[in-house]
DNA sequence: ACCTGAACACCGTTCAAGT
DNA sequence: ACCTGAACACCGTTCAAGT
């Protein structure tokens, strides 16, 4: 049991930043990590090119961070800013609810390197507290008490994130061109061909708006976790 | 668009073996895989460091599977062969589709860096097919049909997976002695302070059987989405 | 207070060469 | 048919040294 001590950016103080005008900040060390990240990938972000970027030495930036996992904190909190922010009283648990999960799934679809942090690190951010805020004044408001609060927040929060998740993998192999989006049907085709039921559903969505299917998707589920919650209330 | 052919291991021949007592085996370095992957997880499988174990150069696996990816697709589907496989016609749909969650759950339980690559390759191999199958006769046995029958197997597969990667990923973090639970539990405190309701929530914790917390995270999540999808068959 | 370069211990993959 | 080692183009991170 040599168990290390836990810790996140989050605990400690940030570097005496004099503020100047020449030099780095860690803030823009995170604009910069954001920019490529978006622009290339998580992947992508490697602490060399990061510091290229900022036109220094690779090892310049551990000055301002302590190792790529913070820097990766202090990015993926960034994100959860672009969260919404209805107010509970006026439209009432269920619609805050869905405003939420919308803005989680818009959110993780405009940074899909989000996708493969998710879990990885704990979201005590203050973005991410204050998303996770509103979600809990939602389910108070509905009557979730106790234990009970915290399973519905999860199972709303479990629902986005695993829907997301496939969709954001899927975008990133059939879309902007990295693979041909017909050579994926036919592997998948191909693959499959002992399930012919399989085959027939995925080719249903030959011809179809991709797009508007996933948001079907998406509201389909969506309404049956807030339908299964809210059977949950009356009982 | 330079759009590359999408290929996966599921559609290529495997190479001829002679079946000779010694040398190399796809099948035995998939083994080796597996093994590492479950005693170290993911970011321990090197090419390198499986070679080694195989008494063979990290470039002598190349053979016998065209990179890493391909190995990873092939380790993956393993797992999934470990799915219960109740008759849905005995048990009917609801419990059948119960036990396809609770079965995927406790896989990636078992296999916890088979949550890092959820998503991030097709689900195509023979395993996953056949457990796939299953939900889908399953919701057909509900009388779910078209689209709706693919968006009801998505709402629990996501809920599914949704709740699981993080739970592996905490895991990870707080048990097995890689850090101390006590110390991440003073890590969110101290980062949450501005939130004392998420705090108290926290410190609800302390005490109860982790476990079977999760466990019942996990039913009640379950429920209120089967419940969400009965009430759509009723309209 | 801040940045640098060299160095360490790694990666996945290609490929000509061996048996 | 199968395996090898050298080589290429990368990684994150540490640390003594500079200004």
């Amino acid at each position: 049991m040599t168990s290390k001590q836990f810790t996140s950016v989050w605990v400690r103080e940030p570097r005496q930043s004099k503020a100047q005008g020449h030099g780095l900040t860690r803030d823009q060390i995170v604009r910069a990590a954001l920019e490529l990240l978006d622009a290339e990938g998580l992947e992508a972000l490697s602490m060399r090119k990061l510091g290229a970027r900022l036109g220094a030495g690779a090892t310049s930036l551990y000055w301002h961070v302590a190792n790529k996992d913070e820097l990766l904190e202090l990015a993926y909190d960034e994100i959860w800013g672009e969260m919404p922010v209805p107010d509970p009283d006026a439209v009432g648990w269920k619609d805050t609810a869905s405003a939420y999960a919308h803005g989680m799934r818009r959110t993780i679809l405009s940074h899909p390197w989000a996708a493969g942090l998710i879990g990885r690190m704990p979201a005590i951010g203050p973005n991410s507290l204050r998303a996770g805020d509103l979600l809990r004044r939602a389910l108070i408001l509905a009557g979730f008490r106790g234990m009970e609060q915290d399973y519905a927040g999860s199972a709303i929060t479990a629902f986005v994130i695993g829907t997301t998740i496939p969709e954001v993998a899927w975008r990133s192999l059939s879309q902007e061109g990295a693979y041909d989006a017909a050579s994926m049907r036919e592997v998948v085709r191909k693959a499959a061909s002992d399930y012919p039921d399989f085959v027939a559903r995925t080719d249903d969505y030959e011809g179809r708006d991709e797009r508007v299917v996933r948001e079907m998707n998406f509201d389909f589920g969506l309404l049956c976790v807030l339908d299964g919650l809210e059977k949950r209330l009356g009982s």
